[in-house]
DNA sequence: TTCACTGCAAACGCTTTGCATATGG
DNA sequence: CCATATGCAAAGCGTTTGCAGTGAA
């Protein structure tokens, strides 16, 4: 799917997700899921703040906690907390299922995917009787391949497939 | 193991790894250490706080912060963060591995315990060449038998192994 | 004696709330 | 219209920091 199919197939589940719980479809609203489906990777709450306020934006913290929110509901964003108090968010809508592996020598977080966390899932589902909506599995840890500028260098952002 | 022998071990070990990082043994330090292992289960700093003001202890918040992380450093606490601002914390010694499961509805925590993912951290160990220190795994869902009361009372809060 | 540790309170940073204004339905 | 949403700023709340006094080594 390209991105310009994303965009637009969000915006409708967004507009279809206000309508059904009877929220105004607000031009803010759509600003800001715009905004963030024009990037990929993590970001804060201040650092979209700060981007949108660049770009001339009249939006406030207010209004982005708000709408966040909503688009947590409808699935489009997720949030993780990787250990620090400020919230982490990313774009969730085609992109496949993956979990995070925190470096805590440089403190950047590398994707991974492993399919067996589904199994996990499934069983902990039956056993316990619950409707699992969502998860988070981050690992933390030390590269064994740490650079002299601190970072991970043969990690790459995206999912990696394993097992 | 017996209680009374963890608290015996635990104090052995921490008093090991203030030494050997040239900290000093201080009372507090021990007797928060003492606070954290008389109980089972999640707690936070500020009820931490609450507990050891009632029964009389001089204590401030700022010691329970530095002194948590000196027995996080050591592995005898955990830290979770549950989706909330709150840190969450229990006491780890003598405490098979567990992973958790946050119902959505009552808020509650329970403890569930499944060997698969050592497997998922060795294989991302072996892959992305990481040492992994530890993992967090939250599973989010609503329980199918949520009593009237609010609770999923057929859970129990005690690890359950599955598969 | 010395300097790390303590309690206290102020500061900090992320998030939420209150309120007057604006606007979607 | 008018109830909901917005921007702004203040308040909230968990956590961290600064500092003068204390006590472990």
């Amino acid at each position: 799917m390209s991105e310009a199919e994303i965009r637009e197939r969000v915006k409708h589940i967004f507009s279809e997700h206000l309508g059904k719980h009877g929220h105004r479809k607000t031009p803010e609203r759509f600003a800001i899921l715009d905004e963030i489906y024009s990037h990929t990777g993590h970001f804060d709450i201040e650092s979209l703040y700060v981007y949108m306020k660049n770009k001339k934006y009249r939006v406030s913290r207010a209004t982005l906690y708000n709408t966040i929110e909503l688009l947590l509901e409808c699935g489009l964003v997720s949030k993780h907390q990787f250990g620090k108090n400020q919230a982490q968010f990313e774009r969730s809508y085609a992109y496949k299922q993956h979990d995070h592996l925190i470096c805590q020598d440089c403190g950047k977080v590398f994707e991974f995917c492993d399919p067996r966390i589904q199994q996990i899932k499934l069983t902990t589902e039956q056993f316990l009787e619950f409707d699992i909506a969502s998860h988070s599995l981050n690992f933390f840890g030390k590269c064994r391949k740490l650079q002299h500028n601190g970072t991970c260098e043969h990690l790459k952002n995206g999912p990696n497939r394993l097992s």
